[in-house]
RNA sequence: GCCGACGUAGCUCAAUGGCAGAGCAACCGCCUUGUAAGUGGUAGGUUACGGGUUCGACUCCCGUCGUCGGCUCCA
């Protein structure tokens, strides 16, 4: 079952809106700049709009401020949106003096392109609308009039860059960004929801939760992982080794660099290369740091000689990787130069693939549920004409056999054209966090090419080499990328299985800090991760520190705990238990860390 | 990589050509505390780095590095 696009927003009033108030944007800029302000396009967006423009000079903050307001004006104008046919004649001479619309008017005479660059069939009729003193060339649709537009509920947002047809081989327009909702109360929402997803940003809460930092002396895109973030990380992935190990999966381990020798033969040097550190060079020999485990993979399968009763074999390692990204694209933990792959390879005979496939998949949803994620989208991504090994024809059979797999496990699904690795074609599994933002974190690889590329064989039932066939998949994807996704699904605050500090002792004076270190070792002892704050530091402080640290459990004690050998529970959703024995509250605890919630 | 903005104490931010500051954090005390910041003091700086203009630069100019918002890219 493929997932439908959705066609509903396109239809919707506030995609009209949008669309609408993009021209009435149009509009207002090319007042400030007369004659010198160059359009290109102003299309509705998820939550918002944007228009580009060619300008004389780069917009600021203020600019923004005096355009939004001249909006308001304009659309207090009360004017209506009219719709015109022209031939292609008339909208060349129309637009004479806007080079951008002509090169768009090309494209819908000719047919291919559309006003936005996507793709068409055949030419179109070419349409233009008018409101107020602004004609734009779109084929629509528009709301009746300017007033359907509530000034109250339109925000310009930022001006970024952005390259005229997503070529950055052309000129960099200005992109303004706007949002423009049905109500106030709507565009207050969407803000809000801005403002909530900056709380929750995994960089911000890296810092304050002092879980991971990049340092300028170690290089960007170089993660740091402190104590606490560590801690956090090695639950992730002793979880996931255990979880694998009962999969049937054995672990292996392989160096960081190998030499160029190996990334030729994989054909990495010849469709990777861009995206692989510089070599170094050793004894007169080159090696380069891995951006992939495969090969290492295959050369340990190739150790010996396979026969078709070891088959299947898989390997897991948690591989430690290095991709040159472009310095523009740095983010977090989300886009890195070194990271480490929860990486693993299934070696299988043919008749083996359809089930290894399943199982992959199935693993995967496995573990992402595990860790609180729930709505899964899976993307099927095709072979890219540009970048492909073997032939058209070689690449049919594996497509189909990824697609079975999604069909039988009933995942809703779309396909990525053109998007598949240069050694076969992928599932990618992206999911979404609790602010319905997407994150891609799994992807599973059919492989039918490295085999072949590295000569690998088993021997079969008729005592013939056979080629075995690889799939390629990483569950979380980066443990990076994962940690950050974990970070922001949460807010910070882990479920208790996954916090790094589980409770926090806080003695009410300095005469209960011995109790306090006596609980905390009974605790401890239990296998609970826990602090003492014995700070000289007055009781509600400490509650703070411990709530802004999102400390799962507080557990106050003074007189009457240690008189009654109990712990004061307060949870950090700020509910107060009141006091609980210690044995008590240790149930408690096991039962919220046994429900991973 | 490209366009734009930005870079001052560990963090958040002041100082716009004339003595580099505050709050929080840290450290040293005092207070001994009952569910989200008790209180006094101390220390902390090559203003990212390198050059230039100037009597004088955190401030103006150039370059480099880095961060942020986008674009492009993303095995």
């Amino acid at each position: 079952m493929v997932a439908e696009k959705s066609g509903k927003y396109e239809e919707s009033e506030l995609y009209r809106i949008r669309h609408s108030a993009a021209h009435v944007m149009a509009q207002a800029v090319m007042e400030m700049f007369p004659g010198e302000a160059k359009i290109a396009i102003g299309p509705p967006i998820e939550d918002g709009f944007y228009y580009d423009f060619d300008l004389p000079r780069p917009l600021t903050p203020e600019d923004l401020e005096v355009i939004e307001g001249r909006m308001r004006e304009i659309i207090a104008g009360d004017h209506q949106y009219q719709r015109e046919v022209l031939s292609a004649d008339e909208a060349r001479e129309f637009f004479a003096d806007q080079p951008y619309k002509i090169e768009l008017i090309e494209g819908l005479e000719e047919g291919g392109t559309d006003e936005y660059g996507e793709s068409i069939e055949g030419p179109v009729e070419i349409s233009v609308f008018t409101h107020d003193t602004f004609t734009d060339l779109c084929r629509g649709p528009h709301v009746e009039d300017t007033s359907n537009i509530n000034p109250d509920a339109v925000r310009l947002l930022n001006v970024a860059g952005a390259y005229w047809r997503g070529d950055e081989q052309r000129p960099m327009l200005q992109r303004i960004y706007g949002t423009a909702w049905n109500t106030a109360d709507e565009l207050e929402q969407y803000l809000w929801r801005l403002e909530e997803a900056r709380r929750r940003d995994h960089r911000r809460l890296g810092r304050e939760l002092d879980l991971y930092s990049v340092s300028e002396g170690v290089g960007p895109g170089l993660i740091l992982w402190h104590p606490k973030g560590g801690m956090v990380r090695k639950i992730v992935e002793d979880y996931c080794r255990a979880e694998h190990l009962e999969a049937g999966y054995e672990f292996v381990y392989s160096p960081h660099i190998g030499k160029a020798n190996l990334w030729e033969k994989s054909g990495h040097l010849d469709w990777y290369q861009e995206g692989m550190f510089a070599p170094l060079e050793i004894e007169g020999q080159q090696y380069y740091l891995k951006p992939m485990n495969c090969p290492f993979h295959v050369e340990i399968y190739k150790s010996r000689t396979r026969s078709y009763r070891d088959l299947p074999l898989r390997y897991a390692e948690w591989g430690t990787v290095y991709r040159y990204e472009r310095s523009g694209v740095l983010h977090g933990l989300l886009r890195v130069r070194g990271f480490t792959q929860d990486d693993a390879h299934h070696f299988c005979r043919p008749d083996q693939m359809p089930e290894e496939i399943d199982m992959a998949l199935q693993f995967s949803l496995d573990i992402l549920r595990a860790f609180g994620f729930e709505n899964f989208y899976a993307y099927l991504s095709t072979r890219n004409p540009e970048k492909f090994a073997g032939t058209p024809e070689e690449w049919e059979a594996p497509t189909e056999a990824l697609r079975a797999s999604l069909e039988r496990a009933k995942l809703p699904y779309q396909i990525d054209e053109g998007q598949a690795v240069f050694y076969g074609p992928k599932i990618d599994l992206k999911l979404k966090d609790s602010l319905n933002r997407e994150w891609q974190l799994s992807t599973i690889q059919f492989d039918f090419i490295l085999p072949e590329r590295l000569d690998m064989t088993y021997v079969g039932e008729d005592g013939k080499e056979h080629r075995p066939y690889m799939i390629h998949r990483a569950l979380v994807g980066s443990m990076e990328r994962f940690m950050g996704a974990l970070i922001e699904h949460h807010a910070g605050s882990f479920p208790v299985w996954l916090s790094p500090v589980q409770a926090i002792l806080i003695p009410i004076a300095d005469r209960h800090i011995e109790y306090a270190n006596k609980v905390s070792d009974q605790l401890k002892k239990a296998g609970l991760r826990i602090e003492v704050d014995e700070r000289s530091e007055r009781m509600n402080a400490k509650i703070r520190d411990a709530q802004l640290q999102k400390v799962p459990y507080m557990l106050i004690v003074g007189d009457r705990e240690v008189e009654n050998g109990a712990v004061a529970v307060r949870l950090r959703s700020g509910e107060d238990l009141g006091a609980l024995s210690v044995s008590d509250f240790l149930n408690r605890a096991a039962e919220d860390i046994q429900s991973q919630k």
